[in-house]
DNA sequence: TTAATTTAGGATAAAGGAGTCTTCAATACT
DNA sequence: AGTATTGAAGACTCCTTTATCCTAAATTAA
């Protein structure tokens, strides 16, 4: 089990992206796509998650594409995933016990607590301007692919 | 996003139980689904894989079942994930980019290190007969149902 | 108005997770 | 020997995730 669907983590990658090289206008799925070597038509039903929960703004035709609806610095990582992958993960049992909490606890319910909170803190706290800025500045890695890809990403960022 | 697969969940669950009522003899897994209120022929296949991992021993017929192969206070709840999800979750990259790493992190690869290595030794550190001990001691949970069977359950745990 | 571009939305399909059911093999007990 | 019990193993179903592809609708620009 991975921490978060691919979806998920297709729409984190895309939205850092565009907190990189948005710069305010709207810019094709298509080229978010490309440049993430995703699909696509699948990064767009994911995107199209973002911007029916209106972190998002979408715009058809030509010189359309998507861009923040707020500063890429107000949204966090949170509210991506939450979006996407739904809360369960900040918010539920780690043994799936529905109900399990300081009443009926499971027997990992202290512990996971801490975990959970400390999970939840850390994309509370994140933001994409945030991540985006990383990328920038230390020419961090946005894409699975050989060295010489993320070489050549880098240079044309 | 569940932190871990149903199956997961159910077969610790499952080897918790086991700690609590096995007393070193073989359990039926009959007997622990329906202590659980699981599909006793999906619990079998989910301990099936335990077996595999020699967490378990199984023996079938008349007195048959299965019980620890080693101490419950030995076996790792790490073990019991990393024999049904696999440990991807405590070591891959939460962005799920491939080589992600100190030489070619990805804008997360710092903040989630931390974390991953904290829920790791949450894991490793935490064993079966630990828990057991918390849901014996604090009549803690095994079951999501309703409060009476909360109550009916812990009353002849 | 027409053509090109781009998101929206639906149909379809492959793969895996979750769960059920049936049969087979091993074992204990009479 | 025969029977009941129990795990092992496989077939099968259902649902969700992860896609791919096609068409429709909106929009821009010539």
């Amino acid at each position: 089990m991975a921490l978060l669907s691919k979806s998920c983590v297709y729409g984190i990658r895309a939205t850092i992206l565009l907190a990189i090289k948005g710069k305010g206008e709207f810019m094709p799925i298509k080229d978010i796509a490309e440049q993430l070597n995703l699909s696509a038509h699948f990064l767009t039903k994911i995107l199209q998650q973002l911007t029916e929960e209106g972190l998002l703004l979408s715009h058809r035709g030509p010189k359309g594409g998507v861009k923040f609806s707020r500063p890429a610095r107000e949204i966090k990582l949170i509210e991506v995933v939450g979006a996407i992958d739904g809360l369960e993960l900040f918010e539920e049992c780690a043994l799936g016990l529905h109900g399990c909490g300081t009443a009926t606890p499971c027997p990992l319910h202290e512990k996971w607590s801490v975990h959970k909170v400390a999970l939840r803190t850390l994309f509370e706290t994140e933001d994409l301007e945030k991540l985006a800025e990383n990328v920038k500045s230390a020419g961090l890695r946005l894409r699975t692919l050989s060295q010489l890809d993320i070489i050549e990403f880098n240079n044309n960022k």
